[in-house]
DNA sequence: ATACTTGCAAAAGATTTGCCGCATG
DNA sequence: CATGCGGCAAATCTTTTGCAAGTAT
């Protein structure tokens, strides 16, 4: 929160942009994912989410974070991602795509990009007749 | 069924090789997976599975088919999926790795195999200090 | 014979939703 | 003040599981 990453003009502005109402726990969800713009190993699932959200204020529900979680996500201001573990993870967009590097032994992820990689989705979309919208890469690994 | 692809030497017979019981639910199940190794754009999710294995014979459950198939996923001779959709799909592993485009309008999947984009995820992944254990590549694209 | 499988229905886990009082713009 | 939002609990959806009965090897 203190820590400004370039790409933080503040969520609560760019949903009061949005014309999103502002409620106190949207706030405080949105405050909370805001941290994994600095933190790229940060992808809270519903649930982090929640249970950092009612240390910081009681008046809140999981089923606000869920209806919370979703608009951002409509509103393309978040990313919703799956990495095989049953529930969805959340993680603020950022204007440049990165893929990500999943730990299998200790379920860290590492986010990447590599330029070369997203020329050859492009390409070999286009090869089959298609154009690229939306794409997914991930890495299961494991340390050297 | 009739048509046999090079990499069909019978499921029948693979789980057989690894000691699993041959039931006639199983067979059923084993039969209808076979067919996304000839209809590469043929990957069932469970309910697709139990509505066309009921069919055939009506003794069968959709937990039974639940059961097959986590079991022949851990031995590894099919592989699940989740395209964003809420529910698992299968289709049988083939030895070389191919990923897959999604039509985000049909649901329609292709399959492809890019040698350039496999060397690119062993290459990253090591350069990240890991080992690549396993992958998965989705495009989400529309027809142009 | 005996250990593995199945069907059924209940349970579980994640996510969604109806209702109604309440807060925001 | 009007419309949208939040809490709560019930409902959904997918997948898992306990149990008693059946079956492959």
């Amino acid at each position: 929160m203190s820590k400004t990453s370039p790409f933080a003009i503040s969520l609560e502005k760019t949903c009061q942009d949005r014309g999103l109402r502002l409620t106190d726990q949207r706030k405080i969800i949105v405050r909370l994912l805001e941290e994994t713009i600095s933190d790229v190993a940060f992808h809270p699932d519903v649930d982090e989410i929640y249970n950092r959200a009612i240390k910081i204020d009681k008046r809140i529900s999981v089923a606000t974070v869920y209806r919370t979680v979703k608009l951002l996500e409509e509103q393309g201001i978040i990313e919703k991602h799956d990495f095989k573990a049953g529930k969805a993870r959340y993680e603020v967009s950022t204007k440049n795509h990165h893929d990500h590097l999943i730990d299998i032994n200790s379920g860290e992820i590492i986010e990447f990009i590599d330029d070369e990689i997203e020329d050859l989705k492009k390409k070999i979309a286009k090869k089959l007749g298609y154009e690229l919208i939306d794409h997914r890469l991930e890495l299961y690994c494991k340390k050297k």
